[in-house]
DNA sequence: AAATTGACAGACCGACCGGTCGGTCTGTAG
DNA sequence: CTACAGACCGACCGGTCGGTCTGTCAATTT
């Protein structure tokens, strides 16, 4: 047996059950729409069990964004940081496409809560550290990943293989392209004729909007 | 005691004051999270006076967000039909910029509702009429937006002044590019600097969105 | 003048909300 | 065996939800 792992008779278990389940229904439904007896019944516990795992709802809610963001993190983290920039841009959107492709209920998720009022303190670009003031997990997480496609936009421009754009606007003209696909649920589907999480959907997805962003940034 | 304000019952009055506060409502805290009383006094009535001009909740939601994909539709039939495809590109997407720079809370809850699970029987482009259901206005009113994007995207791409593309794909993600931004609230204000319905924001965001999907567009 | 109508207000209802409480069961350590 | 801890449940709490019912009051109609 590892050393590392003597006790720990199943918490991770259930606390994980909740965690992917409260995921999909908070995806569908938004955090006003999904209720903790819904929650409860469709993991398949008491409501109570769910309080003894999580101090109340917003928390619940909190740990499944953080969740959701840490896989998209990992995932990200594992593209190469060598490479030209617009090698870079490339595996990067391979990498989010990916990542929101597998997690079926993700990118619903963080379309909601970006959409959703949240504090967002501070994510400015220009280091003005106002990390005084808390933030959540999920807020630094996504500061932390825009961040670094900040930084990767800023090298393209300044070595002119980008055109010189607007880093606010093109940040966020990127994340609503590359997310709100994977958040459109119905539409997307009666647009596409198939499911967006389709083999062959998301497959062209990769290519169609990473040519997309590749013909709207290189110079 | 004004002399020209005498005690007109106004019907119309009330009831677009209540869509008009309702949108701003319903934008922010989505359709769950905005209650009918917190509704009422909000817009300065009673929470009967809103049953006495919507049934219920979900047709007063729908009356919203027709209402709001109506100012849209309205801006976009204003637009010319003829000129090269770009140049009705270009005056479309400045319309769409140009219509939710407008109607503050507009690009928010269309975001909401499009995230939000709809049923959106239909709105193929390959013309198999599933009329025999009945669609909600809302619904109808997107279709028809998004059938006339869809001819001028093949009206181009048969011309040869687009490349070829995946429609669905690049409808979701010309509406994602340019709706989000208008839907990002804090975020896209934190990212920017500024309030993302400043002037000179909206001004910066109509040229760089233009110019992002024409060149991810044209051949 | 009487009757009608539309625009509201206030009281009220059953269902449901997030959250708590007391208690049970199981597994583990001494 | 005793002692304890964590996982979990059913019952329950105050409060809020969407929605209904009745009444008031001014303006209009007859």
């Amino acid at each position: 047996m590892a050393p590392t792992e003597s006790h720990t008779p199943r918490p991770p278990d259930s606390r994980d059950k909740i965690l992917e389940t409260a995921e999909g229904l908070f995806a569908v439904g938004g955090y006003a729409g999904v209720g903790m007896r819904e929650l409860a019944t469709t993991v398949g516990m008491s409501k109570s069990a769910l309080f003894h795992h999580f101090p109340n709802k917003p928390d619940l809610y909190a740990a499944v964004l953080d969740r959701c963001l840490a896989r998209l993190e990992a995932a990200l983290g594992r593209v190469p940081t060598d490479g030209t920039p617009v090698e870079q841009l490339e595996a990067w959107i391979d990498a989010v496409v990916c990542a929101l492709s597998e997690d079926l209920p993700a990118g619903r998720l963080m379309m909601r809560a970006l959409v959703d009022e949240e504090p967002f303190p501070a994510i400015r670009l220009d280091a003005t550290d106002d990390l005084d003031r808390e933030l959540m997990p999920f807020e630094l997480r996504l500061a932390g990943i825009l961040e670094r496609f900040g930084a990767l936009l800023e090298e393209g421009m300044a070595g002119g293989v980008f055109r010189t754009v607007s880093m606010g606007d093109t940040l966020l003209t990127v994340i609503g392209a590359i997310t709100f696909h994977f958040s459109s649920g119905d539409l997307g589907e009666a647009l596409l004729g198939e499911s967006i999480f389709s083999a062959p959907a998301v497959e062209r997805r990769r290519r169609e909007v990473s040519e997309f962003i590749r013909r709207g940034l290189v110079a």
